[in-house]
DNA sequence: CTGAAAGCGCTAACAC
DNA sequence: GTGTTAGCGCTTTCAG
């Protein structure tokens, strides 16, 4: 069994009571018994239990950061954010993730709930409305990451301005003089996607250039072969666009590819752009133009929030929204068509 | 305040304890109370609380993660086969990492004996010894992964069998009529990086070509950065090698970066291979040769172990180490020199 | 400045 | 089958 308040109070001659005071500097106890204290603690390997606090004092000092899929690389960074957040305060951090499995999503929510996290981080696209009613109940801070499906007075949102990014990235085409431009979306990745084809649309519209919807594909998922697949439906049309703007960087890699294998070039005979702006989007050939989701500052604002709002008394006002904006990253494989 | 056992005994009309048992389906309680107490649970919204519980069996039902850089691309599938493998079972997770920082490294480890997790999985080429002997002396199965700097009966073991791997990589490129072979490292990364290069040197002694230094390039980092300026170091020797393996697949798109960049072509001029198999080292242009390393599995058997270990008597006789083999994957980034 | 006592929510002897 | 009692390790009134 490990050492205990108790112990330390016996080998130093005084209560239980007054050694919980003087660990965590009680300001009614002299200066001599606390370092006595915590001189002794030190040598006897004292690990205070975080279990027993939590009991007492209602506070576990976790919190919990739910997610879709941990290997998704724009995770990394959002995890990265939060954790380096977290680190230096006295919180800690559970992760699991869901996988779109409404069985495991009950099962991870239900952890969070038993442990009871002071507050939760979702970064999912995807979240159960009744798993939300009960994580509501629970009455902790609840920080949504880049997920305005909610609009819901208890839930606070973190989130970067996609619509405004695909249309600087559109922006960017047409200045180039591209007037054939079209999108290559992912259909599972919700309202996000949607966001992004509206910025699509909008710069468009704002450059005066009709919608065409044949230039508007969407493909499933969000991986490279989806990017395949769908520029080769793009070059199978009577007139192929000039410019792909994808819905993120992995599409736009497999949509390269596609273009490669068909003996084109990039950016040659067709540019393409994409977005996040992930790790590799600058080593693949050619670099990729796309939009820098500011991932990292996602994460940490979340976890900011989330501190903020436990450290302030239940009723102080709070903002309900933190909106991040990106920029536009140009690299080499957009250019001016010929 | 949450509702508690006792909440639900006093609805019930019986005391907390038979409450208690029959939420554990005791055998000693009658089935129809079981049902009872269940569904008036239920209906309270009930949720226990894990603190009290581990307060009392001495179990916290959680398992501590601690890494190095969440960011490493590597890392995301180990953390994914020990998410997978965890989520099933009654286990939590804490996820924390140390950034090489012993502050850093410290605090975390404090962290996670205050909360008295019941295993750690630790993937981290760096492990303070102090630190160490600190989690050692709290008595909780530690597993390192890929670290095989422990000669510690107290430590589990799961990793790679990198040696074998280089030395396959070598012959492939041996195989295929390479002579001048190099080796681009990376001194940060410690004994993987040994022995990676241990395996390349095995490789040619096997294949009795001579060991040229000039040719065994070790830059400090292990990114892109590192792989430029090393392959900028190899082409700029009077007698450039034709093939270059690389510690990492990040390392070979920097040198297959800086190789472009000189003007000539992979791998047409010089053949690279990377080492790790990252998502998209099938992406890149060409698409990389490497070695695979079995990620996911990693985590998966890492954890697997812990929860082995928990579920077995203190006694009983496990095997203190999983050694898993990867696979060669033959791309395009390899090629018969001309 | 310090101690005694109570209690957080739960489990586990030990009774009956 | 079920209840009584104690106690896990800590914090927190309330006394002194």
């Amino acid at each position: 069994m490990a050492v205990t308040i108790k112990d330390i109070a016996k080998k130093a001659g005084v209560s239980h009571t007054t050694v919980s005071r003087a660990l965590n500097d009680h300001p009614a106890i002299s200066k001599e018994t606390v370092g006595r204290i915590k001189l002794l603690a030190e040598e006897l390997d004292y690990v205070p239990s975080a279990a027993a606090r939590g009991l007492k004092t209602n506070r576990s000092l976790v919190l919990g950061v739910i997610v879709h899929r941990i290997e998704d690389p724009f995770l990394t960074d959002v995890l990265r954010g939060i954790e380096d957040t977290l680190n230096p305060s006295e919180y800690s951090l559970f992760l699991a993730a869901t996988k779109r499995d409404p069985e495991r999503e009950k099962r991870v929510i239900q952890a969070m709930a038993e442990r009871r996290v002071d507050g939760i981080i979702f970064s999912s696209l995807y979240i159960g409305v009744q798993q939300l009613r009960y994580l509501k109940q629970i009455d902790i801070p609840i920080v949504l990451i880049n997920n305005q499906t909610m609009q819901d007075p208890d839930v606070y949102l973190v989130y970067h301005q996609d619509v405004e990014a695909t249309r600087q990235l559109t922006q960017h085409l047409v200045d180039l003089g591209h007037r054939k431009i079209a999108y290559l979306g992912s259909a599972r990745s919700g309202r996000t996607n949607v966001k992004r084809q509206q910025g699509y649309e909008e710069g468009l519209e704002k450059a005066g250039l009709p919608l065409c919807p044949e230039y508007i594909i969407s493909g499933t998922t969000s991986r490279p072969e989806n990017g395949i697949n769908g520029m080769n439906g793009l070059l199978a049309l009577a007139d192929p666009p000039t410019a792909v703007i994808c819905y993120n960087d992995m599409i736009a890699i497999g949509a390269i590819k596609a273009i490669t294998q068909a003996g084109l070039s990039v950016p040659h005979d067709i540019s393409v752009a994409g977005f996040d702006n992930i790790d590799l989007a600058q080593y693949v050939t050619p670099p990729l133009t796309t939009f820098h989701q500011p991932r990292y500052q996602l994460g940490q604002e979340a976890a900011k929030m989330i501190l903020h709002i436990l450290q302030q008394d239940k009723g102080a006002q709070r903002p309900d929204a933190v909106v991040l904006h990106g920029e536009l990253i140009i690299r080499q494989s957009t250019v001016s068509p010929h």
